[in-house]
RNA sequence: GGGGCCGUAGCUCAAUUGGGAGAGCGCCGGCUUUGCAAGCCGGAGGUUAGGGGUUCGAAACCCCUCGGCUCCA
């Protein structure tokens, strides 16, 4: 019986002879560069790999099948330049990450190869080429006997085609229900809806061990409508869709016991070890670490290449898990430092001949998991004292089980991995409660949130237009303006709705026009959508937003006036202001991303952009913040280019052209083909749908407004055009201005003017609180220097983005804490001026005013100008001359308030003095409230009138307190 | 996108939970010593991330902003 699932199959090697040098027969590039050789002879197109993180699927975070880049094309969503494609596909899948390293076969990086046929050929095609690859000599030569399948139940012509036209015996035919064989699994029965298909697979028996699932051939010919039965619907075009696993195939051909011996995998296996300091055995804890580390390296190899650096959310996400995965491997292999980014030459190195796009990057690669490596080294460490305080308390308590839910908790508050601690709880004779952990992991994935499932094919009101219309022509590269057709009415948001004949009603807020075209700009790429108005004979219709739905174009709003009809003939006008603001900043986000790289480097690529009306948001890779210098020079440098107001021009043409013309593509972005290129003078070109300027010159400004980080390794610049930047650019002179004014000085000077201030501020808190009083030097006031000189825009810029990081404000809000850090040092300044004049205050002149009460000297008196602190230092000297001792010293601060300090000598508090309970009554006579310990205490009240009347409760209560208590 | 944690001297962290901002290391000066993390004495160094609020009183409690860490999807 043959192995039918790789889950199976995962540790029989361990059983196998100890590791030999393996016998090649064939190489991992000589498979790969075969498979696609054999199908371009049988007519198939041969595609490059997808990338590994399309950016442009949002149903993925990555790339999980060789299949997942012709999805439009079985669904016939765009135009077919061919019918049969075959390719090899770098693909991840993190589903069975645990079984990383520990079983033969199971990858979270790997390459599929696949051949496609999008309503070409079917079945019989399909499974005779399948056979002749794998077994004719001219190709991979298999041993027929080697061979058995696979097919569905229900599945009489496959079954038939294998025992007719290949001849296999009805032994080697199993038939196996639908949730082996068929896509998706289990499919007919439970869901999804949708495209599916029975599939065929082909299995590999080795020598020894068990057989190998090398090949799944998938028939899609059916779209599931419901439940059974009767659910099946035979689709008008079928398809085929196949994949064969690269690194498994290899394995069985050059009889190597695990996927990680073959030869492009051995060297960085060894590698891992070498870095890893032990000797690489197949059977043992070290050997699965060198394979998981292999795996993961190569995985984030790519990923990293691709500008998916490790971070918090999505596919950034799963990169770290995958690096501090393979980091922590290392770390339990003892290394305590970065290791992980030594690999990265080998993975270039085993896998460019397919990819040799990795050795233009592999410095950055190596530098960025270097990065990430060194942080998790350091989040260990701080989990180590964590664990140990962990420990500490379960001593105390005579606990020997380490609770789950505190693993949890440390891991997702401090990312202390659960497998460090179980580990380090073993070395101190502790046990770890796993299933506890697993629990509180589970209880708080549920509380982060459910994931939405977009099922592929949902059915929505617009999909009948879609098939009717396809795709709505997009005008609004030439006009504004433009006569159309209504397509399509349809009221309310949700998937529900339906689409209408006619609409008179005028309260919805949320109705959606479908035209035969339109000028309207549908939300994409980061551009906002066009709003405007739908002009029919007899209605009016509002259009607050545009956004695309598939091919088509919706306009979304609110009509305001009239019935609405299908059919009607109308005037669709777009807002031509805010359109020409979008254009502005659309241009503009070109400007600067050509900026970008030029001042920062080419890895400043942009990651994500948002275009609105002379306002936009730009997300670009960079390691760290981009210095105010660098902004300031990427502003000159973008204005500059606007100023020489080279032409905007924009082509249609093949993407390979485009290329070949060095224009900007990114990574992930899926372009048509041909492509739309926009390009500005001579030094920018970008693949762009977006409107833009004719000119560079009418963004008329460029402003940046912030720089941020959003995640790590990425950066946002936030930045206006046109008359935004404009007045932007005026409120941060008027800004400057208005600050230097307030502190009379040079507007040049602003900077270090504020900082002395600051300084003073400091200076003139310390005096205060320290009894001292205000130098002569001091007494005057701040020289002024009307030197009017005006700073540049830019200049004044600098400056107030300086000033606004002194003071950690925001820009614009420089003058309104300019004003308050001057009062603040008029006032702290008045105050010592009052001091100076009510003359010094000291311990001995206190102590002069004291009164007897049995042994104890009693101080109960006003401190004018005194703060708490200096009260507290009063105290304390008094205290340490006289052994016997109370004081309670009050402090009026302006008109309602009143500071009160109280402190009892040593001694007395041995005698049952306290200074709290003394202090509290006379605090309630001055409308306030306190306490404090037995030494000192202090307490507040808000009315100063009552001051004198409280000073005699203060006297009578400390009295009552050293008779009462002596 | 959602949850949790943190921000105190140059560094690592305290602060009896709302009552006087500290320790160790480092730094500077002096003395004593020439042994490997030397000893002793003295000193400087703080807007407790920033802003607002509650309170007689806030490092601590509440709100906002900024920065960092971390988990989940």
């Amino acid at each position: 019986m043959p192995c039918r699932s790789c889950r199976d199959c995962g540790i029989f090697w361990v059983f196998s002879p100890i590791l030999t040098p393996y016998q090649l027969r064939m190489k991992t590039d000589e498979l790969r560069e075969k498979y696609l050789a054999f199908f371009e002879t049988k007519g198939h197109t041969r595609v490059a790999s997808d990338v590994l993180v399309p950016t442009w699927d949002p149903s993925v975070l990555f790339t999980p099948a060789g299949m997942n880049q012709f999805k439009d094309h079985f669904l016939g969503k765009v135009k077919l330049d061919y019918t049969r494609a075959t390719s090899c596909q770098k693909c991840l899948r993190t589903g069975d990450i645990d079984n990383v390293g520990r079983t033969a076969y199971h990858h979270t990086f790997f390459e599929m190869l696949g051949n496609f046929s999008f309503g070409d050929y079917f079945k019989r095609d399909a499974i005779n080429w399948a056979w002749e690859f794998l077994t004719d000599k001219k190709w991979l030569g298999i041993n027929p006997d080697r061979l058995t399948v696979t097919v569905y139940l229900d599945d009489e012509e496959a079954g038939e085609i294998w025992a007719k036209d290949i001849g296999l015996a009805k032994a080697k035919i199993e038939r196996l229900d639908e949730g082996e064989n068929f896509w998706p699994a289990s499919a007919p029965s439970q869901g999804p809806d949708g495209v599916c298909g029975p599939c065929s697979e082909i299995y590999f028996h080795p020598d020894e061990g068990k057989s190998v699932e090398i090949w799944n051939l998938v028939f899609t010919q059916f779209n599931r409508v419901g439940d059974p039965p009767e659910n099946l619907r035979p689709l008008p075009s079928k398809n085929i869709d196949t994949g064969m696993g690269l690194e498994r195939t290899v394995a069985t051909l050059q009889g190597v016991p695990t996927n990680y011996h073959i030869d492009n995998l051995m060297p960085i296996v060894q590698a891992a070890a070498e870095v890893c300091g032990v000797k690489y055995t197949l059977d043992s804890d070290a050997g699965r670490r060198c394979r998981r580390i292999t795996d993961h390296v190569r995985a984030c190899t790519f990923a990293v290449h691709e500008n998916v650096y490790p971070g918090a959310n999505k596919e950034k996400y799963v990169v770290k898990r995958l690096l501090r995965r393979a980091v922590l491997d290392g770390h339990q292999l003892g290394l305590r430092d970065p290791f992980l980014f030594k690999l990265v030459p080998f993975v270039v190195e085993a896998m460019r001949s397919a990819y040799p796009e990795l050795t233009e990057t592999t410095e950055r690669v190596a530098s960025v998991i270097q990065q990430e490596e060194a942080n998790f080294f350091g989040t260990i460490d701080a989990g180590l004292n964590r664990i140990d305080r962990v420990f500490e308390d379960m001593r105390k308590e005579n606990r020997v089980k380490v609770e789950g839910g505190v693993a949890a908790e440390l891991y997702q508050t401090f990312g202390v991995p659960p497998e460090l601690f179980e580990a380090l709880a073993a070395e101190h004779n502790l046990t770890f409660d796993w299933e506890g952990y697993t629990r509180a992991m589970e209880l708080h994935g549920e509380a982060s949130g459910k994931v939405q499932h977009t099922v592929m094919g949902a059915k929505g009101p617009l999909d009948s237009l879609k098939h009717a219309l396809h795709s709505t022509p997009f005008l609004g590269y030439e006009t504004t303006e433009a006569a159309a057709v209504v397509k399509g009415i349809v009221v309310g948001e949700s998937p529900d709705d339906h689409l209408c004949d006619q609409l008179d009603d005028l309260s919805h807020k949320a109705v959606r026009v479908v035209l035969d075209q339109s000028p309207f700009y549908g939300e994409s790429g980061g551009q906002v959508g066009d709003s405007g108005k739908i002009i029919g004979k007899d209605f009016e219709f509002q259009v607050s937003d545009s956004h695309k739905d598939g091919q088509l174009i919706v306009h979304l709003g609110q009509l305001t006036k009239g019935v609405i009809r299908e059919g009607d003939a109308v005037q669709a006008i777009v807002d031509t202001d805010r359109r020409q603001g979008i254009r502005r900043a659309h241009s503009a986000t070109h400007i600067l991303h050509h900026a970008l790289q030029k001042h920062l480097g080419t890895h400043a690529q942009q990651q994500g952009s948002k275009v609105d009306c002379d306002w936009l948001r730009f997300d670009f890779t960079n390691l760290s913040p981009v210095t105010a210098e660098q902004i300031s020079a990427i502003t000159q440098d973008v204005n500059k280019h606007v100023d020489e107001a080279k032409p905007v021009k924009w082509e249609t043409l093949p993407l390979a052209e485009a290329r070949k013309q060095g224009a900007m593509m990114l990574f992930g972005e899926k372009y048509p083909d041909p492509v739309r290129m926009v390009s500005m003078g001579s030094f920018s070109k970008e693949l762009c749908g977006g409107t833009h300027l004719d000119n560079t010159a009418e963004v008329e400004a460029f402003e940046v407004l912030s720089e941020e980080g959003v995640s790590a390794g990425t950066r946002r610049i936030v930045a206006l055009t046109g008359p935004q930047a404009t007045q932007y650019s005026d409120q941060v002179c008027t800004a400057v201005r208005s600050a230097s004014e307030t502190i009379g000085c040079a507007q040049l000077a602003l900077a270090s003017n504020v900082s002395d201030l600051l300084e003073k501020q400091r200076d003139l808190k310390k005096l205060l609180t320290s009894g001292g009083v205000l130098p002569n030097s001091d007494a005057g006031e701040m020289a002024t220097n009307l030197s009017s000189e005006e700073p540049k825009p830019s200049q004044a810029k600098e400056i107030l983005t300086q000033v606004a990081k002194m003071l950690s404000v925001s820009p614009l809000a420089v003058p309104e804490r300019v004003v308050a850090l001057n009062e603040e040092v008029l006032a702290l300044r008045d105050r010592l001026a009052q001091r100076a004049a009510a003359g010094p205050l000291s311990a001995d002149a206190l102590l002069a005013e004291a009164t007897k009460v049995g042994d104890v000297q009693v101080v109960v008196a006003e401190a004018p100008t005194a703060d708490a602190n200096l009260m507290r230092q009063l105290i304390d000297q008094i205290r340490q001359k006289v052994s016997l001792s109370a004081v309670l010293l009050a402090a009026t601060e302006g008109d309602d308030k009143v500071t009160l300090v109280a402190g009892i000598s040593k001694d007395l508090q041995a005698l049952g003095g306290h200074a709290g309970n003394w202090i509290k009554p006379v605090a309630q006579a001055l409308g306030g409230g306190g306490g404090g310990r037995p030494d000192l205490a202090q307490a507040g009240g808000k009315e100063p009138e009552r001051l004198s009347e409280a000073l005699e409760v203060a006297r009578h209560t400390i009295a009552n307190m050293i008779e009462g208590k002596s």
